[in-house]
DNA sequence: GTCCGGATGGAATATTCATGCGGCTATTGA
DNA sequence: TCAATAGCCGCATGAATATTCCATCCGGAC
């Protein structure tokens, strides 16, 4: 049925022209429209349509996602290659986040990643993708 | 008691690392820390730094707040001077929204809105500025 | 037609989250 | 020193949301 589709068109809408409370609140609307649901199906379609509540107001989230590693673009400081490996100096503490977040993000040619505290060490195929994955990185720096 | 400060760097740091899904997660994480807390306090803090529950996880909106003018701008058509007013088109139905996101907009020089289905009729202290409202409206389209 | 199988949606329920309120502590100002 | 005030917190509880489970509705294969 098209009418799921009918149903997030309209909750993208209603989102945009005025702030929505909570889900009872949007289904009041979509009454209004003829576009009747139940609370769950809101729930389900909230999600599918990547809405958060922020502050007390529903929104929907345009962008795309934000990697791990993006969102911990603040803690890096710099990368320097070391023949077949890089090494990434981070904010006191954050190597390890870091170091997990470089492994989620299935770079090409990375190897591994060893963290101490405040710097990675990151492990790669070749010099070629030591080049590759630095610039990446330093793509966020 | 700077506790609390402590505490939020800490939920912060703990967003970054790793998805949390809800607020016992990161009540579990922050006691591994020495944070102790109680949800509602975790409910507080969370709305406090921004943080929005999205898809199943929390995630930090790093501001660049929108403001409800610039969500709508989808719903936007044109502008154009006529004297001492602008007319603003939209979609159908849709100048309420855009007259209500203009008001809170607070546009120097803005003097009032006023809406009908498709079209909003903004009136401004001077030519000179309908020009500069007219241009920030520009932009969005 | 009958029988799947997937997709959708609803009712009931479980889970998660927000809030009213009172208590405690620290701070201010007399 | 002693109110008075402000800030932070937790408990209890209710509100809001997610999920489980089931019914129903197609569309296709046979």
């Amino acid at each position: 049925m098209q009418n799921r589709d009918r149903r997030r068109a309209a909750i993208r809408e209603l989102l945009l022209e005025a702030p929505v409370r909570n889900q009872e609140e949007l289904l009041e609307k979509l009454e209004r429209r003829g576009l009747g649901a139940s609370q769950p199906v809101l729930s389900r379609d909230l999600r599918a349509l990547n809405v958060a509540k922020l502050g007390g107001a529903y929104q929907i989230v345009e962008e795309e996602r934000v990697t791990p590693l993006e969102q911990l673009k603040s803690l890096l400081r710099s990368v320097d290659p070391v023949s077949k490996f890089l090494l990434v100096s981070c904010e006191p503490g954050a190597a390890s986040a870091v170091a997990r977040a470089l492994d989620s993000e299935e770079l090409d040619g990375l190897v591994g990643t060893l963290a101490g505290d405040d710097t990675v060490l990151v492990a790669v195929k070749s010099t070629a993708a030591a080049q590759r994955v630095r610039r990446r990185i330093q793509e966020l720096l």
